[in-house]
DNA sequence: CTGTTAGCGCCTTCAG
DNA sequence: CTGAAGGCGCTAACAG
């Protein structure tokens, strides 16, 4: 049978004294040494604990601040999730986890509903930003972290990274590795990250001399491993010569669960990876180092913009007026066994 | 600037009625079509939401369910939370995750939190169950669920899995395979997953003929990936013959994480899984059915205890006097590369 | 149908 | 140092 929660009243009543002694009591307000100590028996005895909803009502905060992403299940999330949590607990603040799945209007009903004051604040991180989002996100009635790539103009706090950058990074790194013709899968080009990933792609692959990257580009229709696994199918059988043999030789996923399902698509047609075809993939996610082959990876940080969102928002929360803070997280190439060079140079051994 | 939220009053005020009557319309209680109106006019010229925090200390609930785990990094728990999240959002609950870390004491003031109230009711899959927290878990003043698997005279509700059974299943597919010496990779020992899945290699083991099921087990530090890489390097090493040849056939891994690493540390050796390894984890995992070589695992079915946890907890958030139920769900073996037999039989074509 | 009123449980002036 | 009282914003009787 569940408990009944005793109150204030009850405690008031065992130990003698008025509801206001044992609230001054607990909370270390002045009290003599005789009440507190009868409060804490008291207290004690009933297994009392304050109520945290009434407490808020006063207090005009609820302790909790709200995260929302539009997947839980890509593991950057979960990584920006500890690392907000780890920050804002040490607040006292309590992580409400929202997925809000991939329509814009679910995250709009969100921010919205944040209005109901059920969070102090909340750290949103969304893949596709329509103007509707950024107006509610102005007009929320509690502050708002954006981790992803706002228009300049807007007036709230963001963390962000250059992914477009990072695709240059990984475009480079696979010319020096004396790649030829690397195609790349993006996520769905609706949203921010996708737009910015083929933006990325596009310079690099004209600074390389391409005239019209997008004949080697694949979109997918999701983040997701599964639409790695379609989109590498149908990029592998499309640029395949009437022969057989590959005509590209290298792959940029713009992330990594885009890469993963890739790699599976490569190695199922009986590819080999990195011979036949070297794969890059974005985000450098913890699986990424032990895939089979390892995944190079351009990691965009995440536990670091996640800590950083976390930062900005219990200062936010502190001060209010503070003016709208922006902090960039600089892309970092790692690099594993899936892009090594095609052609070992032989008869050497390793050092 | 953050808008400041009207209330109530302001709308009352704004509309010429009562607050009464405010409620009333914006509640669908009973209210002149003119009063409806006006007040529908009211809110929304000021962007009035209803404060979550007064309803809840009104109505007396939250509106908040939380959920607890170990480790929001493992994919099994985000599949739960994905489900149960499905499952709460329509009856109007928000979803609370805690990561609590492997301390016990950290899940039991977590529990005890909850007595502040700040959630309706609490779903908890912890990896160690201690008699403390079973009293912690006893003594809520909020209905749980547990994910996982208690004493049997415990009188809560619980949604638990045969996961010895799942390794006794692991086991046998394996020997059906062709393979012999079959090491195991478990989790921590002092884990309630580690037990059970200890004890189902152990059965399965002695069922086969071993007479000391431990010389082939080696306990990894965590259910982690990077805790797979290490067991598994250990265990490599451990059971090589002097002339550098394999002395085990197949492993099973406590769980996809830990397998994953193991296959990873098979591969980095220079070992062809499964040609000289098979190797099967637990959990099903998404990864699995894309790694390389694809992961056999025996499905837990994630998503259908989380389902069930959610939906046993409604009940009993609705009626507190039910007495508990235990639901269990069955293990399922998932057939996938990393355990084909080790000697295809040649001369002869695929179907 | 509508307004007034009494709290939900807690914290915090304000007197004493 | 302590008790009484007001009120955070809202809903649910209760009268009218």
């Amino acid at each position: 049978m569940i408990r009944t929660r005793p109150t204030l009243n009850q405690v008031a009543e065992l130990a003698g004294v008025s509801i206001a002694s044992v609230s001054r009591a607990l909370n270390g307000r002045s009290a003599s040494a005789n009440t507190v100590e009868r409060v804490r028996a008291a207290a004690a005895e009933l297994g009392y604990v304050p109520d945290a909803t009434a407490r808020s009502l006063k207090l005009g905060h609820a302790l909790q601040i709200a995260f929302a992403v539009d997947d839980v299940g890509n593991p950057v999330y979960v990584e920006m999730m500890r690392a907000i949590e780890e920050v804002v607990r040490k607040s006292g603040y309590r992580l409400v986890v929202s997925s809000t799945g991939s329509r814009p209007s679910e995250a709009i009903d969100l921010v919205n509903s944040l209005s109901r004051g059920y969070a102090d604040g909340m750290i949103i991180s969304p893949l596709r930003i329509t103007d509707d989002l950024i107006v509610a996100l102005q007009t929320a009635t509690v502050p708002v972290v954006v981790i992803g790539s706002l228009p300049q103009d807007i007036d709230i706090d963001t963390v962000q990274t250059d992914s477009a950058q990072g695709v240059v990074l990984a475009y480079q790194h696979l010319r020096d590795m004396g790649r030829e013709r690397i195609a790349f899968i993006n996520g769905p080009a609706d949203t921010t990250p996708g737009r910015a990933r083929a933006r990325g792609y596009g310079e690099a692959a004209r600074a390389a001399g391409s005239s019209d990257p997008s004949v080697l580009t694949m979109p997918a229709t999701d983040f997701t491993v599964a639409a790695g696994l379609d989109a590498g199918r149908e990029l592998l059988t499309r640029h395949r010569a009437t022969d057989g043999s590959l005509t590209i030789d290298a792959l940029i996923a713009a992330n990594d669960l885009l890469a993963l399902g890739a790699i599976h698509a490569a190695v199922e047609s009986g590819l080999d990876v990195p011979g036949d075809l070297a794969i890059v993939g974005v985000d450098d996610i913890e699986i990424a180092s032990v895939y089979n082959p390892t995944l190079t990876s351009v990691s965009l940080q995440s536990a670091a913009r996640g800590r950083h969102a976390g930062e900005i928002l219990l200062q936010r929360i502190a001060s209010p007026g503070m003016s709208a803070r922006r902090v960039l997280v600089p892309p970092e190439l790692v690099v594993r066994a899936s892009s090594k060079s095609p052609t070992p140079p032989s008869g050497r051994v390793n050092p």
